[in-house]
DNA sequence: TATTGTTATACTCTATAACTATA
DNA sequence: TATAGTTATAGAGTATAACAATA
């Protein structure tokens, strides 16, 4: 019945997701997206990516970003490009209103964690900052 | 053009973020669940929760929850009680076999972790914890 | 032949609105 | 009157399998 050195560890670590993706939740809906659709609109914001690439970064199937896609372009937030040095592949570029969109999600994000965090002393962001980052690292090391 | 002080945590929270439900979508489909589904059982194997509560938990709808629990309930996984001191609120229990899965996944979900985070020192990983439980409940504070 | 994106299909998740039973 | 859960509905997300175009 003793527990596992980490279980903690997980418990936490699913506590902080849940809250995260409650976090999400409620910043794409008050912009009328979905959480998927506004993740895809970030990775799309400074990247021009491909289908699959989509798809791996959604941990999704290359099917699904074929919905996606199509329901952002029906509103004009983005549109597909045939890439010239392959014509099998077909790369996402952000319009000038779907940027202005993902902007707006990226800041809600950014203003409620500020305000989240704002008690917490710099050199404790800091170290945070820094462990995340690690901790994101070895958790994509081999995707098993 | 100036970065926001928090704009790398933000990104860094998001990366953490895919990398966690990547963990949990596949470590669910293993075990025949989605991830949604994962979850309620998670929440309920040390609790015996009202559907409110299940909704709060998960950040959906109480309507959802309907649904998933139907499902849930349909493979045998779980029951639904009714309340004796409230007979308008329904609670859900585990079934045996629930609780077998449930303790599958999470033990799934631990020997991950514990595989990626198996070359830190001890002092790194505690230090970690430490630090998402505050984080956690900083990011709890008001569900605005 | 292999790969990229698409379509068809079936099921699950999701929120809104209207409803029933209980308090 | 208010609250807990349900149902009906409509739309979105999801994976599998079969397909077209390109490499």
């Amino acid at each position: 019945m003793a527990a596992e050195p980490d279980d903690e560890l997980v418990e936490t670590l699913i506590g902080l997701f849940r809250e995260i993706d409650g976090l999400f939740s409620t910043a794409s809906r008050r912009l009328g997206l979905t959480p998927q659709q506004a993740q895809l609109l970030c990775f799309t914001r400074h990247l021009r990516p491909s289908f699959g690439e989509l798809a791996t970064l959604l941990h999704c199937d290359k099917t699904n970003v074929t919905g996606l896609v199509d329901r952002l372009q029906r509103r004009g937030l983005l549109t597909r490009q045939t890439d010239p040095h392959d014509r099998r592949v077909t790369r996402v570029h952000l319009t000038s209103e779907g940027e202005a969109l993902t902007g707006r999600f990226q800041q809600a994000i950014d203003t409620t964690l500020s305000s989240r965090f704002s008690s917490w002393p710099t050199a404790q962001r800091d170290e945070l900052l820094h462990l995340l980052r690690s901790a994101t690292s070895a958790l994509r090391a081999t995707d098993a």
